[in-house]
DNA sequence: AATGAATGAGTGTTCATTCAT
DNA sequence: TATGAATGAACACTCATTCAT
């Protein structure tokens, strides 16, 4: 499913091949899903599908950017101002409500984000795009936020990108894992969230000194 | 590469034909390699691939099905007691251990290890045959392992799978983002165990009390 | 190019999409020219051929119809008195006369010739028309001319429709050659005119008795 | 039709593929010849078509290049002592005998003609390979027979290219009018080709000196 | 009159798989 | 056991043509 605003330019038939495209790249896979069966599930000709997007990796580009961007647009420059702006009392609360926010984001976009889990490794022009244009704006960002609450005093004086990657991996492994390969399994994302983020906090180990 | 022992029973085409199936899969995924490519790689006709495999999907999954036991092999059941007979003083210590040996491994199989990352999603089939047979079976021994340290008071009295899952995902991350997504960049291994340890051990926040 | 008075009652569009079918069919051929490539050449919207033509090949027809007549227009009746009212004193002068006359008709309409000789064996239904309404017509008329020159005793007696088939391949080879097969050879019009004349009157035996 | 020797090492079914190829090609054109109604009428699988020729473009390529070299194939170097070597007393005798001798060859690869003909100007690559590596050689050969009668007295002193191209010219247009483009009507070939050898030796003038 | 989105049959080509040798 | 020619369905993509605007 894509959502609403993304598609505000388009016609009601470019909404349908890409929701369509959409679907089954995320189940199948961009290399077996083909454009007969996109245009059979969009109620389109295939001839319609190539009419608007040039070529099937076109399709698929078309159909993964917009969510590239938007996974990562609250964390990238512009938006930076929102965020710390709120100015999160703590860099726990600053967590919890990132967290929060993308989930909300991944539940909405379930099938975008598997696609590109799945399809980037592949796509090295994708890639690229993703790692130059997004990936390092990110972790700027991020580079800054932590050191803001180092500045503070609340977080330990270590290499930030250590911080970041070990928290990131965390988190984004368990919203992987929630939403995208065991969505199956029975989840209380509350508590969990709350026992992450005392890990993280705290440590595992009991021995505090 | 495939490790030796693995083909010990097999024909030299036939390690032929996994070692190229292996390495096509790995570069760009399961649907967008053909079979006569493999046997191109392979040195061999494209109709011996199917006298020994009677599938391109039994390949597949000869190919991945060796890699996904090893790779958890440590933790299954039946060689627990090497690990844990090595008795290591603290939890951190299993850990390192644990993260050193399964990076080993990792380096040799960097290819099978993409594949059963890049598929499984994909083959319904595969992925309850691994959830079932082999993860479940590791997720029990990690529990015992846990419980083991909470015993002897060096780890925190929390559910064992929310440890679990934040440390497994912590080190997996960076055994992936290291070894299979951006080997390219420049690493220090050591270093950076030390540091995601002690994260997790100890916590990032600053005020203990 | 299309000459200017072929276009005279057709509207600016129309006059460009016979430039650019002309263009393209000389360039590929007819059945490798798409009419997208024709509708973009010429600059309007795909459906605007169609209003026109209706049909791709109604469009060939179009393009090509206007230059089988022109080609052999004057030597159709209607135009015999202009060429023969001069009243070249030897069949050679009457000869010379029409090759450069054609010569500059071939250089104002290269593209289109090109077309004629490539489509009319593939389009039966071209060639009928051609052969029947055209052809047979332009036959007589040099016989007429030939055996005006035959009484006139310039020529030898012999069927005539071998002396025009031998003078007309000798031209039309000529002419084929130098600017439509191979223009980019170094050719001195002049001097090969006159020695194919030369050739075609007096042969190239050197024993005359 | 292929003459049989071209075909010796080729296997039943590439056989058939070169036919039907060659008579739909001949028959429609090569871009309006669709590689599914050639496999139709060769009575194979159409992927069987591209197990032997990679493209379609190659199928066309290996269609026409025999015959391109065979058609000249007498002229060339190494069978000009063969043509030479029987001696003919007259450049009349040389020329009667090489006509015939051609003549013998479009009947028996009419299509194969055809198809040269039409799509010689449209695919640049056989037409360089066709100038370079037959065309030239050809010319000099005639060149060389042009002067041999020359220097027997045989033949007027003329720019020797241009009597070649009249002559060629003449007999060519001849047998295309004849075997390829107008077969259907009633020709006498001995007279015919009397006639015009008449004419090329003796010229149409009557008058000389 | 002109547009260009839409069509669906058709294109050249590739595919996994079979089978006679 | 191993081959590779043969298959025909499927593939991504293009085409001439239609039609609502």
């Amino acid at each position: 499913m894509i959502s609403d605003d993304q598609k505000q330019k388009l016609t009601e038939k470019q909404k349908g091949i890409l929701s369509a495209a959409t679907e089954l790249f995320a189940e199948k896979g961009y290399a077996a899903t083909s454009t007969s069966e996109i245009a059979k599930k969009a109620g389109v000709a295939e001839g319609t599908i190539f009419r608007h997007y040039k070529t099937k990796k076109e399709l698929l580009i078309s159909v993964v950017s917009p969510v590239m961007v938007k996974f990562l647009a609250p964390v990238i420059k512009r938006d930076l101002n929102k965020v710390l702006g709120q100015e999160f009392e703590t860099f726990q609360d600053f967590i919890r409500a990132m967290i929060e926010n993308r989930i909300e984001f991944v539940k909405k976009n379930l099938s975008l984000i598997r696609i590109v889990i799945q399809e980037l490794p592949f796509h090295s022009d994708l890639k690229k795009q993703f790692m130059e244009h997004i990936g390092i704006d990110v972790f700027n960002q991020f580079r800054q936020i932590v050191k803001h609450y180092q500045d503070k005093g609340q977080i330990i004086e270590m290499y930030p990108d250590t911080i970041i990657r070990v928290m990131g991996s965390s988190i984004f492994s368990y919203i992987m894992a929630r939403y995208v390969f065991i969505p199956e399994a029975d989840w209380n994302d509350e508590e969990e969230i709350e026992r992450i983020l005392f890990i993280l906090t705290n440590g595992i180990s009991t021995n505090k000194e």
